[in-house]
DNA sequence: AACCGCGTTGCGGGAACCCGCAAGATCTCT
DNA sequence: AGAGATCTTGCGGGTTCCCGCAACGCGGTT
């Protein structure tokens, strides 16, 4: 059994490695790949079908390298390994894992027991499994209400970006008033309109990304790769 | 001579561990601490005037922590140990630090060698040492116009928290329209209006705390942080 | 069919924002 | 001290945003 590892930190990449070998003695290589498109390559011309992988890397990150893994051969088994348990990114997952496939998310922070245990359920044996940690998020996010769903996602994501009302409802096929009206279960559930006790009124728009991303609703990575779609669709419509 | 690490992440702190045993032979005892607040405990307690800190840190953060040590013993010298070198980090340092003390900055990414560098120069020469990779931020940010300056930066991190431009004006003692000017050259500086070939109009508010994220002008800590500040700001106006 | 609940859409208005213009205020340099 | 550059501030108006109100469409109930 060979077994590619994708992560661009050093130390982290040799730990993994030392786990990998103690915790699968089936293992008989194991191939390292230093960033996202390095990771695409190494799958694609060993195929390999049991990768772990980082999730925050320069250059390309874990969720977009998985994606075209995945698209090319369905059935690999992903280990995803990161530091934050960010609900962008379970989104993102969520969005490029097949039917079927079998996948992992395990924070760095975890035991190397529990590191160990993820190794063996994803890559060996198939299972999906899934930190709890991380899963409480699917829940309750950090907020009052509930959690968003997908179109108050994608309304979320274009406000991030800085587009108004209008692009989003022509980008999104929505009209503007509906588009108004996710901005308004935005704002609830986000928890922008809350602090109001007080007499301080606030920019809601600039709140809500300010909400979004210290309650780890989206991130960074999240905003960099959102850039690039709008981009392309930017370009795509003349 | 002793040290105190104070670093959350197991592999980071063992590394950091065996790096400064090489480095330093001067060296008879290392201490640890797993957070900021721990860490200010320990140099309280222990006396000890050579640190080596991790910037982001749950519960308290480096800055912090370095604030609270450096103000009860300004001589002490602190190397600071990032994951990324963002400005906000820099900016934050900068205010801290006192007079005449020695200090430092290195990158995770360094090499081994330059962090054993750094740690020689800073902890036992009193030198004050930055990563080339983050000095070059200070000039130019990655963006078309120069640095953000002290006034500028403050009223990015009330924008970025989703005050209001009367609000503002109000905290840091400015008319509104200064204020809006403010806001003027923040947008030039970050880049905002120069997307603007398209036909695409942006909300320029949302769109510079964009940018300034992606371009690591201000990260998420800083927004927790000046979220307290501004609470506290809040309490104490009645 | 009539009814009800829920999401969508249009309209309208008050508030905030963006910013050009011009009058002062402040700083700088010789 | 005087001239020029830069910064601050107020005013005004065009836009965008936020959101209440009400009409409409659509699926499910009795």
């Amino acid at each position: 059994m060979k077994v590619l590892i994708v992560e661009d930190d050093q130390f982290h990449a040799t730990y993994l490695h030392d786990a990998l070998a103690e915790a699968l003695p089936e293992v008989t290589e194991i191939l390292h790949a230093a960033d996202g498109s390095e990771g695409e390559a190494a799958a694609r011309l060993t195929g390999i079908d049991a990768i772990v992988m980082d999730l925050q890397m320069t250059h390309r990150n874990g969720i977009e390298a998985a994606r075209t893994i995945w698209a090319e051969r369905p059935q690999s088994r992903i280990l995803f390994w990161s530091n934050y348990a960010d609900d962008a990114y379970l989104r993102g997952i969520a969005q490029v894992v097949p039917e079927d496939s079998a996948y992992g998310y395990v924070l760095k922070t975890a035991s190397r027991a529990r590191l160990k245990l993820a190794l063996r359920a994803v890559l060996l044996e198939g299972q999906i499994m899934v930190d709890r940690e991380i899963h409480r998020l699917q829940r309750r996010s950090a907020s009052p209400r509930g959690r968003l769903d997908e179109s108050e996602f994608d309304v979320l994501v274009d406000l991030a970006l800085g587009l108004q009302d209008k692009l989003i409802a022509e980008r999104r096929g929505m009209s503007l008033r509906t588009v108004q009206n996710r901005l308004l279960s935005l704002y609830e559930k986000l928890g922008v309109a809350s602090g109001t006790d007080e007499a301080l009124t606030l920019n809601k728009r600039v709140r809500a990304l300010n909400r979004a991303l210290v309650t780890h609703t989206i991130n960074i990575e999240t905003l960099e790769a959102a850039q690039r779609d709008l981009d392309n669709w930017l370009a795509s419509r003349n």
